[in-house]
Formats: structure tokens, C-alpha cells, sequence
DNA sequence: ATGAAAGCGCTAACAC
DNA sequence: GTGTTAGCGCTTTCAT
């Protein structure tokens, strides 16, 4: 046995041969429809056992009127994040169960790089595909999507119209995570976000500016540190935060990476028993720090089977018009969130 | 603009019609091949991208002599386990690279799902798999191996011949972890395993042995707990043991999931700070725990280079025997493995 | 209930 | 350089 399999894939024209009957038939009864006599399905099944037969996919779709893949793709960020790794598992888990495999992959955030792999996507002729979309313009999506490709966006909505997205409630949420912490009497609460360009951060500052303003707290621009991508940036936003004359008394760090940063520079210098904390997206073992970090969980799950119900009913040919779902988030209150004012 | 798109998509066939060239002259120019004149090429690129054409690598590659999909499968337990999501991203970067798109699924550590997901894979002609094989028997992997589809088994080795795999140093680095603890005094070392039907729990269980045994210990059968499958599971297990007339002293922890749920229990009864545990597989946030936790780090990123690397050049017609690739695993200390025995 | 012929979009093999 | 013919494995359409 050698690892590039040299026997020619049998066929249903073997199967055919093998079985007596015409190719039509043996196709009928590997599709379990009508008109095949008893006896005769039998033999063929006989058949393609005996031969090994597997059905193609590929030319049957080629061929068949409806012309699907029974795949769809599934473009996120970067598919080693929880967050990212967890939509994809909800996502996959529905399609399986209509029969629907999933190409994924990642897109680091980049645009030629999700452009490309869209290209690669409709070279095979995917039936859908699920988005994460990237920061900045939405060009190539806009393009495949006006192409007619069904098409959901997950986590961000699209800046063009005509089709679905599932987001969660990341202003409301904001808002009141920010208004938890000023209920404690905080009054120098700090917004650690991540890139600007995502629409995501953007909202969730948006729900801060609204948490301070229904608070009747005056925003410091300068405990507002933006474009935090990854836990290292936003470590040193941090510290560089404490080394203000007037510190923030509480922090509201707006993506899992940056609450993690930010968890580390308090731990190193010893301000994490007094320093408030609320993160916006849960994380593995945040209930293990010390403190157990509060945070605002997005309902994955919920969000991966709405995208997945969205792209499969489009798929199916649901011409309604398009959705904007949103999926509440809740607060997990663990402790470093309810960590009051010194006053 | 509907979700279904309505169009027929233009094939080369209409290109051929609009740049008055016959189809064979598109194929040549779309897919880059020589014998198409300047002129006539630049017409044909012109026709194409005034039609919108996209190439149908599905129907491209029913009729090319090579049959490739450009498409390989992986079929990983849970695709939202950080280890697993990490292991999917480095196999899907490599593979993307050589414009090898992946679909991916979730087998749940179930046979009959990992055959579905098998007959699934093999019914759209992926060009071959990587597989992390559900525990017990493996007679869909074989079945589909000895039918001459590529394969390559990460993280657990096949239990039939003629195929690749990938998985790391899990006994030599139990023995190393259980003779790091011995070597602080510990004498009553407890064991913590997932199932035991995965092979990567009986080897790390065999290094534990073997690290014992090198040290002079001699096994206490009260102090090893298996197949402990999630994280409620190994708080129940873990508990036990404190419960003992003679509890543990120390903790080797076989698997990431078994790491997190004892350190729970440590945190809970307040033993995190005398009982040394040292667990088998990173995790994220094991640095930021009290006490940091120490494990040995499996080499994810190489451990998926490798698989990719593997069933690329076999996909490539690499006959070259099957390759066992063992990559080396490193103890990280981190503070929780560092903790003496009292004497 | 079964089959023959045509053709899905593309490429292999061979013309010219 | 360019085109023609055949056919990949399957389903459609229409016949019997």
C-alpha cells in the first residue's frame, strides 16, 4: 500500500456494469429515489459494496440543477482565538447536521488575504459563506456577496446592505458595565480597547461614552488607550496608565486579549485587589484569577447557530428580508468588577 | 439583489463566445499556460473580467489528470479546545500556502461521527486528511487509508501500518515531570488521566510509572485517578484525593482540561500553595494563575507543520515509508511545579 | 420500472 | 499559436 493510491475510483458506470443494469439505475438507487425495483436495488447495492464504490459529490453537483456543494466557508479572524474556535465549533455543529461541511479558514484581520481566500472559496463553488469580516472596507465581501453568494456576517455588520448579520448587544452592554462600576463609586474609569477600525471596539467605546454621560462622569481622554491589539500592547497601555498623577480607579477593557493584559500589569504591581475590572468577552479560567474576572459573555453558542440557521435557510432559498439579529450578552459578575472606590 | 442569486454564472465558454476565441484558448490563458498570443490573451482577460467569469475548480478538477481538489480534510476531537483550534491554524497556514484549502470538522471522540465525517470528506475527493483519531478501534481511518487516501494522524499514532503520523515526547516528558517533583522531596505523587482508551494517556500514565520507578517511589494505586473526561469530572477526582488518610503531595495532571479542574479544587480547599502540580499540555492564563502553573508545553505550531508538511508531500506522490515525527515537548516552569515537598 | 442520449464546466489529446 | 473532439462522473430529459 502506497500513500498516493494508484486503483482507479470506481464509478457508477462499474457499478452499472457489474450489477446489469444502466447507469441510471445504479444512480437512482445510490440516491435512494423511487424507481428502482426491489430486486434490482439489491444487486446494485451488492454491487457497490463489492467494488467500493463511493459517490462524487463533486461531478454530482456539477451536473445536478441545484448545483450546491453542500459546503460553505467560514472566514473569521483567527481560528486558534477561543472566541473565533468556539463560533466555528457552533457553526460547524448546525451545518453538519444538514449535511453541510465547512471550509474554514483565517484571515488575519487582512484584507488581501480575505479577498483571496473568498477567490479560493467561490473556485469552489461554496453554497455560503460566513464572515468575520475584516476591519476597514468591505470591498471584496461587498463584490462576492453582489455576486449573488449567500452571505452572513458574524461579529461585525456590513457596510453594505442586502444582507444578514449576527452581532451581540456590545453597546448596551458596554453601557452597563460601565454603569456597575460607577454604581461603586468609581469615578476615573479607564476604556482599554482594541483597533479602532472594528466596529466592534467602536460600539463598545460608544457604550463607555454613554456609561460615563448617564453617570454624570466626565470623560479623561486620557485614560482612553485604543488599537490594543494583542495582550503585549496592551500590557504597556496599562502600565503607562498607573504611571499617571491620577490613576484610573477601575478598568473597562473592551476584548479578552486586553483584559488579559491588563490582568497581568495589576497582578505585577499589586493592584489587582484594588483596581475594578470588567471585561468585554469571557475567557478560559477567567473564574481561576485572582481576582475571578467579571466580565461581559457573549452568548457564542447562540450567535454561531443563529449564523448558521441564517446562511442555511439563504441557502435554501429564503428570500425574506435581510436580518440584523442580535444576541444579548450577559454580565458574569465574579469579583474583580464589584471591587469598590476607595472614597 | 437577492440572497440566491439568480444569474447563471458565466463559464469559459461565454468568455470564448465574447473574446471570439474557442474555449480551449481561455483555458490556456486563465490558468496560465503557454501557447496564447499577447493580443488574444489580453482580449480574453478583458472578456472574462467584463463578464465577472470565476474559474469552477470543481469542474476543473473532474476532468484534470491529476484530480486534485486542492482541498484536504482535518478531523480534529473539538475544534473549540484551544489545542486543537491552535493545531487546526498551523495546519491551515501551511496548507494555504500551497493553495490547499481545509475543511474541518469536530469528531467528538465518537467513532460514528468520525466515520460520517470521513464518508463526507471522501465523497467531495479531498486530496487526503489529518486526522486525530477517536479513541479505540480505528476501522474507518484504515478502511479509508488501505482505499489509498492520504493520511496523516496527529497527536495519537495509527494502530494499523503504512501511515504517517505526528505526536510529541508524551512519555519521556511524564517521566521527566514526575522525577522533577520526586526531586523535591515528593514521595505520595497523584496521577490525573483523561481517558484511558486515548493512547496519549496510557504513554503519559507509562512515564508517570517509569518516573516513579527511577526514583525510587513506589505507586500508590489510591493516588491514580483516569479517565477524567472534562473539567467537572476531575474536580470530583481531585477532591477524593484530599480526602485520603494520606493525601497527595503532589499532582502530575495528564491532560489540560484534568490541570485546570484540580487547581480548582486546590484554590477551594486552600492546598494551592503547599500541593505541587505540574500538568501535562499549556493552557492560556496558566502563567497568570496563584501559583502559576507549570506544564510541559507540546509544540503545537510544529506539531501542525509537521502533519501539513506530511500530507502535502504525500498528496504529492511522496512514497517515501511512513514517518513516525516525534516532536519534543518542553517543561515550562512556571512556580506549581516548584513547590517542595515539607519534610 | 428502466434506459439512451445529452450535457454540467472543464481539460487531455491531438489535430491544423 | 489555435481549434476540434472526446470525455471526467454524474444527472437531466425523455423515451420505452
Amino acid at each position: 500500500m502506497d500513500q498516493a493510491g494508484e486503483r482507479r475510483e470506481p464509478t457508477m458506470r462499474d457499478v452499472a456494469a457489474l450489477a446489469k443494469v444502466s447507469i441510471k439505475t445504479v444512480s437512482r438507487v445510490i440516491n435512494g429515489l423511487p424507481g428502482a425495483g426491489t430486486e434490482v436495488t439489491e444487486r446494485v447495492r451488492a454491487a457497490a459494496r463489492s467494488l467500493g464504490y463511493r459517490p462524487n459529490l463533486t461531478a454530482s453537483s456539477l451536473r445536478r440543477a441545484d448545483r450546491r456543494s453542500a459546503t460553505i466557508g467560514v472566514l473569521f479572524e483567527d481560528l486558534s482565538n477561543p472566541f473565533d474556535a468556539a463560533l466555528l465549533r457552533a457553526v460547524e455543529d448546525h451545518a453538519r447536521r444538514s449535511g453541510v461541511l465547512v471550509l474554514a479558514g483565517s484571515t488575519e484581520d487582512d484584507h488581501t488575504l480575505q479577498r483571496e481566500l473568498l477567490v479560493s472559496l467561490s473556485a469552489r463553488r461554496v453554497d455560503g459563506v460566513v464572515v468575520m469580516a475584516a476591519g476597514g472596507h468591505q470591498d471584496a465581501l461587498q463584490h462576492e456577496r453582489e455576486r449573488g453568494t449567500p452571505m452572513v456576517l458574524v461579529d461585525r455588520p456590513p457596510t453594505f446592505g442586502g444582507t444578514d448579520c449576527v452581532t451581540t448587544t456590545n453597546r448596551d452592554s458596554s453601557r452597563a458595565a460601565v454603569l456597575k462600576l460607577a454604581a461603586l463609586g468609581h469615578r476615573d474609569i479607564a476604556f482599554l480597547g482594541d483597533r479602532r477600525t472594528l466596529w466592534t471596539s467602536q460600539e463598545r467605546y460608544t457604550g463607555y461614552l454613554e456609561g460615563l454621560a448617564q453617570a454624570g462622569l466626565t470623560l479623561r481622554e486620557a485614560l482612553v488607550r485604543t488599537d490594543l491589539h494583542g495582550v503585549a500592547v496592551a500590557e504597556t497601555a496599562t502600565a503607562a496608565l498607573f504611571d499617571l498623577d491620577r490613576p484610573p480607579t477601575a478598568l473597562f477593557t473592551a476584548q479578552n486579549l486586553v483584559t488579559v493584559g491588563a490582568m497581568r500589569v495589576l497582578r505585577a504591581r499589586d493592584l489587582h485587589r484594588r483596581v475594578a475590572v470588567i471585561g468585554f468577552d469571557d475567557f478560559p479560567l477567567a473564574d481561576l484569577l485572582d481576582p475571578a474576572v467579571t466580565v461581559v459573555r457573549q452568548d457564542v453558542p447562540g450567535i454561531g447557530r443563529k449564523a448558521a440557521e441564517l446562511i442555511l435557510a439563504r441557502i435554501d432559498g429564503d428570500t425574506s428580508p435581510p436580518v440584523h439579529a442580535v444576541v444579548p450578552a450577559s454580565l458574569v459578575p465574579r469579583g474583580s468588577g464589584e471591587i469598590a472606590a476607595l472614597s
